[in-house]
DNA sequence: CTGCTTGCAAATAGTTTGCACGTTC
DNA sequence: GAACGTGCAAACTATTTGCAAGCAG
């Protein structure tokens, strides 16, 4: 059951000195269900089919509050939107170009290129902070020349 | 000289059947003056300075031209503003999350990324068209803990 | 009680679009 | 001279913020 889970982290929350509300709740509870990325609209709908009075800005500022903590981490997906997620599953995602797929990968995926990175630039990459542009296996596929 | 560039650039630019207007050779030799990543918003100040009747929309309607043509990439650099570049100069994007600094490496420091992507996932990664959030060297020494 | 939080609406930032007029081919 | 391109302002999308009222600690 998540809301075992769901408690954790509101626990988290209160112990580092904020307060813990109804919507707070609520939008932490929509991370655990989601079990994946989410934009704040997404988060903000899931969050007022139980509780419709919550507000989408005020999922925006507790989704603050929770990147200020450490418990989520937000990544930009190309074109605007971020996605959100809980940061103790970390994972880098794929965007296609063409059909606009997000595929999660695991963190490790990328050390490589961290390390040649560090190497020649001195340059730490922020782990699940980024994502990457490209072409699906399916897009490749499909693909015509266009 | 950069003029001569300029005109192969534009002439590519007519061979695709796009009309060829004084705005859009400004931009282009904005671009090719630059030699690096600019907003929109800088591309116009600059093409402003020679042609101050050119508005802010027609040079994002001549970039969207441009890379439909595939003369110009852009990249999102984590928050919100795009930077485009002549697409002739393949590389990608290191951000500092400390200081903002953007530093430029080659495209093929991401070879080994891009191969392992493929063969794991079928996914082929897009040059040029992401940017790495992270920490640069000089933001890694001055570092405390938070 | 104290003051952090919230809902709302309006502000912001970056980019896009409708329209009537100007320009290129 | 027909269709494409342009300037302008207004729309749009994603996110932030000021403020008075509400609620947690």
């Amino acid at each position: 059951m998540s809301s075992t889970r769901t408690e954790a982290l509101v626990g988290t929350l209160r112990q580092h000195g904020w307060r813990v509300t109804s919507a707070r709740r609520a939008v932490i509870a929509a991370l655990v269900e989601a079990e994946g990325h989410m934009t704040a609209d997404q988060l903000a709908e899931k969050v007022q089919s139980n509780q419709p009075d919550v507000h989408l800005s005020t999922v925006y500022r507790t989704l603050e509050a929770l990147e200020q903590v450490g418990l989520v981490d937000h990544t930009h997906l190309g074109h605007g939107r971020a996605v959100y997620h809980l940061a103790d599953d970390p994972h880098q995602h794929l965007v296609c170009d063409g059909c606009g797929a997000v595929i999660e990968v695991p963190d490790d995926t990328f050390t490589s290129l961290a390390d040649t990175l560090r190497r020649s630039h001195g340059f730490t990459i922020r782990p699940s902070h980024f994502a990457v542009l490209g072409r699906c296996a399916a897009c490749n596929q499909g693909q015509a020349s266009g």
